[in-house]
DNA sequence: TATGAATGAGTATTCATTCAT
DNA sequence: GATGAATGAATACTCATTCAT
């Protein structure tokens, strides 16, 4: 990959994370990118296919992300790993995870089936655990990481720093 | 208000809630509401003016949804009634709703003050009921419910029905 | 039809018809017909439907130009006036006819069958005059029309004027 | 003359042919001729330059084409040849002329005189052949073999194959 | 000779907003 | 209050052309 072309995809990064993707014009990357306008369609063909660069990328990170927890063997250990997953996010990645949540808003794009993994592998250590409807744990939990992390990528982690051990008491693990 | 002006408000909210704010021209607006374009500036001023009316309504009925859990006094009635709450939208205001959720993302209007009544009393029930880190608890749960909000709005509320009883029984009221 | 409109229509028909429908931007008619560029989209959706719109009002007034040809009873006067038809088109109008020949061109629009109840007039009437071959006739004056009406369109009437008599002449009309 | 270089001129030739010069982008051109974009600069300096160069080829083909006319010393000859020229190009070559007709509708590139040669042969042809009018004869048949040539480019020769022994009979030659 | 990344001026089109009626 | 014609700044996108390699 080209140092122009990687300089546009963060530079839409950053500015739709920030803004959105139907408020940031095409002109404003270029310009935070230091390229010309044209550039952007070379590379990515159009507005959409930009903004789908940067949600693949995302699901491969996503993917990588998750893996400790989803090939966690201990039980306690997968609900210890997702507990404190939003809480290591190292800040120089926010943007990256808020364009995700942003996306989560913008219909189309969205895909309710990519936590589907998650959710049975923590099923099963819920189940594991003896925890009556181990599927509705599953997913109570993943919506509360959910939420966290949106707090966390919203106002930094410490006002949320409390939480972690609060959960991590609450699950015994 | 006259009829042409709740319309608009009508028409604007809507496709605010399918389509996002910024993806929504005036001139789209005005079709579905079936008046002129220029009418909605003049009872608006502006297109955020337009938008501005609307989040100032839900504030106001926002603010009626949760009054019976503010006053209430029984404690587990206070838990009980937020966890019911979501589950009893009726299917007619969820784009009034959905739109709250969606502001949320357009930063310049979150004000992420709004629901600390709630949980303030939240946690005071909490608190009441023995539970260790009753403040936690409260954000936690409003962060549940808010989870929940969503996935109902999204996705209609019969695939979370299960959790309503799920949610009950975990926390005992 | 309100003035602005109408200004539009003679700027884009002059320039359609001097540079062709590719090579004419919507600024430079909008420039020319003194209005902003987006008035031509309100009018006419896009640049196409412009083009659409003049096209149209030339049907008309071909039809119209046709009609006395069309509607005569004597062959002799439908060949005479079919011979005589573009050596009395008014200056005025060139540009209008320009344009539609130039359409020809651009495949999509052309229509091989609108000159259909012409061609069968003057089958007619040649059949009536005794010819041998009188569709191949009518083809041949139709096709013989159809040249001198684009040279006259570009080079103006005198160096065409001889043929008239020729003409008429030569069909003994 | 190189394979790329080739491949340049055909590519153009097809796709100036089928959508016009103004219609088709360079970037089209190459895609279609397996280049790089910037190889046709490289070869053409410019589009234009391309488009010059397939009409200085199409101006020789032309004389080519016409020689056989041009330099016949039999007056009912060169009137039976010129008649049967549209209907012997061969489909191969359709595009050529197809670009040939297109660009007489893009004024700056017609050259009226281009014919003069042909026509004063024609006239020579009509004079010795005893015909009144030999100069308008001439130009007529000129504009008729335009208009064939025409309709066979657009619709094949089958529609207009009568038109061949029509005309061969109506000049008896 | 040939490529392909890069540019910048342009191109059709959209859109919030104004204003005379 | 209500309309609809009109605007001008933006917007996504195109395209001929350049240039380093």
């Amino acid at each position: 990959m080209t140092d122009k072309k990687e300089n546009i995809l963060h530079a839409a990064l950053e500015l739709f994370a920030k803004d959105g993707y139907n408020a940031t014009p095409t002109s404003k990357i270029a310009k935070q990118a230091g390229v010309s306008e044209g550039l952007i369609f070379r590379h990515f063909g159009n507005k959409k296919g930009l903004l789908q660069a940067l949600i693949e990328d995302a699901e491969t990170r996503m993917g990588e992300l998750l893996a400790p927890v989803i090939f966690e063997s201990d039980p306690k250990m997968v609900i210890r790993k997702i507990i404190t997953l939003p809480f290591s996010i190292d800040r120089s990645e926010y943007d990256f995870w808020k364009l995700q949540f942003k996306i989560k808003w913008e219909e189309e794009y969205n895909n309710p089936n990519k936590m589907k993994p998650l959710i049975d592998k923590l099923a099963w250590a819920f189940s594991e655990l003896g925890f009556d409807g181990p599927e509705e744990e599953a997913l109570l939990l993943n919506q509360i990481i959910d939420s966290i992390s949106i707090s966390i990528l919203r106002d930094g982690v410490e006002p949320q720093a409390s939480f972690q051990s609060f959960l991590l008491e609450k699950y015994n693990v």
